[in-house]
DNA sequence: AACTATTTATAAGA
DNA sequence: TTCTTATAAATAGTT
């Protein structure tokens, strides 16, 4: 309708289809409040142009969430997120329930709550359960007490054998400077020679030495926070 | 635009405005579709007749999730259900943060899954809880001792006061058919009689037996199933 | 559902 | 964007 016919495919000239939506737009609008009116119906008009501007048209006294309820109901909550949203419910329920249970049984653990709803017999077996607990807990923390103390003699160990080698160390160095100066002085060369393997020793001492440090050296933390293990995307609508 | 022109107002008759719904719903249809395709934008139109029938058009490619989506990203994640569904995924989040450290609490009161996270210390805490808890245990094992012998006394006790008082109605019974007798052979009236406060016990046991009864036949389940604490309705769309 | 006199929407131009 | 206007399209009332 127009000073000539065109044809209904799309309109190439950006001005021109621009032109062309914002008047046909309204035109739709218009007739959609018509129908309304008209007949007595509820209209939901959503429009997104080619650069994604969003026009609405609703029906007064409707809203768009309702729009979306009644849809929902037509198409009997098959669609879209609502099934996904049922299972979430779900989800929360079974979840409030597990915690409930845990809940219980450590407020019967520590000795509360069990005026209700345990029996003699109950009372009995958790005894005996947590008797058994214990047990294994005194056998960690023994455990624990042993390792403490075997941890305390590596450590003055290690620190002896540190020691030790930088005694070495310190003897090979002594004793290089001893034979510098018995070249100058060869007067002293009578005394402390004659052990290749003392020699082979000390420079084996100075060596392991310098492996430790290193080894200490590039130590670095492997810990990477916390994770959740919970994603948020897990659960968007896909 | 037709043989004549028409206000824009509520069409009284029912078939006129079926017939008028029909032919503009189209038109706008129509109208949406080609400037779909005119313009390349995407139209979702839904409409519900005053009988709550539901018409739709949707842009080809396009679909009511993406619309919806689309909508609430240019609204800004405000609106509709949106932050409901946020709301609900933390607290989906939480529900399963406090199950896991309740689950390790048990852990460990069980005596597990404490090599990795429990210190000496810490050990020592749970051990003492622990027998401070066995202890409360103990207690209530005894208490529900006691209840259960004092039951059992109780249940004796009553046993034999209704056994009592059958026998007391048994022998008002009986002295009542013995008078009747006495009527008919006045030569028997010599005995068993001019005790009056007998006869008042004997008609009170007789009574409190029949209430008892009483008792006892209106008694009624007052127990209504169980009550889960949630309800779905709360975390739907308001 | 089809027809058609009329009204309405709108394409092109300003 | 808006106005104008010739013309296409939609449709109210009728059959």
């Amino acid at each position: 309708m127009g000073r000539g016919k065109i044809e209904i495919k799309l309109i190439e000239n950006p001005t021109n289809r621009q032109v062309t939506y914002s008047k046909r737009r309204n035109g739709i609008f218009k007739k959609a409040h018509e129908l309304s009116v008209l007949c007595d119906s509820k209209v939901s008009l959503i429009m997104f142009s080619k650069n994604n501007k969003m026009h609405e048209y609703i029906s007064p006294g409707f809203t768009t969430k309702k729009v979306l309820d009644q849809y929902q109901k037509t198409l009997g909550d098959i669609d879209l997120w609502h099934s996904h949203y049922e299972k979430m419910l779900e989800n929360l329920k079974k979840l409030k329930d597990i915690n409930h249970k845990l809940r219980r049984q450590i407020r019967h653990r520590i000795g509360e709550g069990m005026d209700d709803d345990l029996n003699f017999q109950q009372l009995r077996s958790l005894e005996e359960d947590m008797v058994s607990s214990i047990g294994k807990i005194r056998e960690r923390k023994i455990k624990g007490t042993k390792e403490a103390k075997f941890h305390v003699i590596k450590t003055r160990t290690d620190t002896c054998r540190k020691k030790v080698r930088s005694l070495e160390q310190m003897n090979g160095n002594l004793l290089l400077e001893l034979k510098e100066k018995c070249v100058i002085h060869p007067q002293f060369l009578l005394h402390d020679e004659g052990d290749p393997e003392s020699a082979v020793a000390q420079a084996n001492g100075a060596s392991n030495l310098y492996a430790f440090c290193q080894h200490h050296t590039h130590l670095n933390l492997q810990h990477h926070g916390d994770d959740p293990g919970f994603k948020i995307d897990d659960l968007r609508l896909a």
